[in-house]
DNA sequence: CAGTGGTCTAGACCACATA
DNA sequence: ATGTGGTCTAGACCACTGA
């Protein structure tokens, strides 16, 4: 075991010293031991540090650099990349979402009930016919224009009571420690109709923006699944892509 | 210059010999040398037919690897990919992103010139105006249906001739070690004008999904600033969201 | 068992950035 | 001129696959 200030490897651990490298380098980046848009030390500094090849300190970078963390400049150095912008792509409710986007989000009840899942709310949910549901459905509103049409469906026991859900359903939702940490989003154009567009007071046939999402918690149980409709000339959608993560190699070029 | 087979590589050429490999096996396997499900010379007999050191061979078939275009079984060999199995909103062009989703991609060039870039394209794409870019406008297709519209524009300094490039941008900018790490994508509902739905083949006033990327290199420098509009009643976008990161202090939820 | 990919080393030379 | 990243080599050992 080697431990030089924040980097430590261990030759006899099962994981290779690479990813080992590469972790004690996030972890340094995210201490702030190394600032935005400071250099890293030289790979042959770290080389030299650590007792590994120059070649092995370059793959733990090259990992670093396709998470976007790093990147490096020919003849200088490897420095730390300016923070993301972060997008919206992140797991937030409508509440969080508009307040991000320096709006001020309000809510319509249009119903809020306990009951027995559909077939396909309860394959949706992974619950049994017999477990009950609380079905959330609102318009959504920022600084009080309607924007949205959300209907939210999720396993009761997950819930406080249903009188204690305020304007935030995560918040609701975080009060019992069930605050999910991944989802999934899918987004569909299409044309308003006769209800929504009443709901939403846009022309019928106007642009939505269908978001169907199922999220769910660290142990995978899923949480919720919510149909929304936006109203396609007030609402964009941000999100980042990034490569697919490799399943062994290396490299990291230019 | 040494060629055998298919495979050939010149040690004097700037272009790195790793890529020159990289380059020949996806001749291969375009050409059907290798064919899909078969596996690739193993990375020694590489090695020993061309003259290049294994981790230099390694090197060439990471960069496919990343591609998708191959796929290692340790133990066995390296394989030629057959699909890829991407969970979509991952930083994929629209090729590989039909083949995910067992479609055919095809396209129809409306436009592919090097010009001076415009005074936006120059700021999405932080070049000066004096830098050219190559535009690429296409109506994209699966199964010979038409799904969207697209216009491409790209630093000409990032792609090899106007004339080398394909079906595919990303296959295009990765034969220069070009590939973008990663992309920011606006999404965003809205009606066919007239022009769109006579390319799409829809009415006027019909669903319109369109999407707005721009994707970068690990440096940060700008690779494509691309608009699309994909027809709404024939494409959704399918995204995963996550907890934002934690910042020092943790909290766990519970 | 022989062959494969996965990892790792200790060198080396180059082009480029910084100064 | 020095230091940096970019490329490349010729070995080596390991864990695993598959006949």
């Amino acid at each position: 075991m080697l431990t030089t200030g924040r980097i430590s490897v261990d030759a006899r651990s099962p994981t290779p010293l690479y990813l080992q490298l590469a972790e004690s380098l996030r972890g340094m980046i995210s201490d702030g031991a190394v600032r935005v848009g400071e250099a890293l030390p030289s790979e042959r500094e770290l080389s030299a540090l650590t007792g590994i090849s120059r070649v092995t300190v370059r793959k733990a970078i090259d990992t670093l650099l396709r998470e976007g963390l790093l990147s490096r400049r020919p003849g200088s150095g490897t420095y730390v990349s300016t923070r993301i912008e972060q997008p919206a792509s992140l797991l937030a409710g409508f509440t969080a979402d508009m307040r991000t986007r320096g709006s001020r989000p309000g809510s319509v009840w249009i119903e809020k009930v306990v009951g027995p899942p559909t077939p396909e709310e309860a394959m949706m949910l992974a619950v049994g016919p017999g477990a009950p549901v609380v079905r959330l459905a609102r318009v959504r509103t920022a600084d009080d224009e309607p924007l949205a049409i959300e209907r939210a469906v999720v396993p009761a026991a997950l819930l406080p009571g249903v009188e204690e859900i305020g304007e935030s359903l995560y918040e609701a939702l975080g009060r019992r420690g069930n605050r999910p940490v991944r989802g999934l989003q899918r987004l569909q154009s299409s044309l308003a109709t006769s209800a929504e567009a009443q709901l939403l007071n846009v022309p019928v046939g106007a642009a939505i923006l269908r978001i169907e999402r199922r999220s769910f918690l660290a142990s995978g149980a899923p949480v919720e699944f919510t149909r929304s409709a936006y109203r396609g000339d007030r609402y964009d959608f941000v999100t980042e892509v990034r490569e697919p993560p490799m399943r062994g190699g290396e490299e990291g070029g230019r």
